[in-house]
DNA sequence: GTCGAACTTCGACTTAACTGGAGGTCATGG
DNA sequence: CCATGACCTCCAGTTAAGTCGAAGTTCGAC
């Protein structure tokens, strides 16, 4: 119960799950998945930096638009695992990125404009439109669950 | 081997799979969750309508931008499973997914956003940012395993 | 120095979305 | 009429992302 004080910017695994809104087993699963990491004390408990409350609001909001752990791991790698990221840290994520979110973007957009569009142009049977074409070329970029094998130029 | 004939509108389960590029495994997986479903000949085999097709390619395009099985059957629950959905009906469906398509391109392209804004602003810490600002309202509505329960407004 | 909350590991379970195999049936060109 | 390939059902396995519980350890306020 009482007051957790701890080291000012070291912060527990209950601290930080509570301040995060994520569970605390799930920040012992990110952890595995190489996510995230944190120091230990003599008494092998974790202890976050600070700076891990802003990799774990990245992961979700990442995981939010639908990319993969994996994914964001990969991203993530390129971020100092336990001080504050500098502007040249978040810049070459930010290149990495850009165009996957950039090609999602795009995709939900059209998904989204078929339904109005399509009705408008008439052709109610997609097969015109952006939704269909698409279709083909990410091919098997498409849904998201086993194997995923291939998975193409590998950069997200 | 020969020449699978059927009915010119009625498409076999393998036809179906060959033409959307999707297996037909799933395809029977689909039809478990009630996404798709089939007419069957006197021995007990899938015959499927054309509008079939529409509707898979449909599916795929809403998984590729993260909506869930559950999710693209409620909507096409309002879609005739057998014949070519009229105009009326996809303005039905386009209303009800309109403001969560809206939602999740706006994500999106925060989340891009962010990771230019956020250098060029200087609050490297994220914190000013609609990335954590978007966090605590969608909330709950975020990543995408199990439960999903209540989730509470956290607070990242 | 002790007591309870918070922490530790580890392994089993869950959900979503498939994937694959076994064992049997249907359809059709020769 | 029969071989072969496409189809059928059922069921078990896989991957991703968690979630839960047991059994034991550490922390820190009193």
């Amino acid at each position: 119960m009482g007051g957790v004080t701890a080291l000012a910017h070291h912060l527990t695994i209950g601290q930080v799950a509570e301040r995060s809104g994520v569970p605390h087993t799930t920040l012992r699963f990110y952890e595995d998945r190489g996510l995230i990491s944190a120091e230990r004390t003599a008494g092998n408990q974790r202890r976050y930096p600070r700076a891990t409350l802003r990799r774990i609001a990245f992961i979700r909001s990442a995981q939010r638009v639908g990319l993969s752990l994996d994914d964001i791991a990969e991203a993530l790698s390129t971020l100092p695992a336990h001080s504050a990221p500098t502007k040249a840290d978040w810049t070459k994520l930010s290149k990495r990125w850009r165009t996957e979110l950039d090609t999602r973007i795009d995709a939900l957009q059209r998904l989204r404009d078929s339904l109005t569009t399509c009705i408008g142009c008439g052709c109610l049977s997609l097969r015109a439109c952006g939704l269909f074409n698409q279709q083909d070329q990410l091919a098997e970029y498409g849904p998201g669950a086993p194997k995923l094998k291939a998975a193409s130029e590998g950069g997200i």
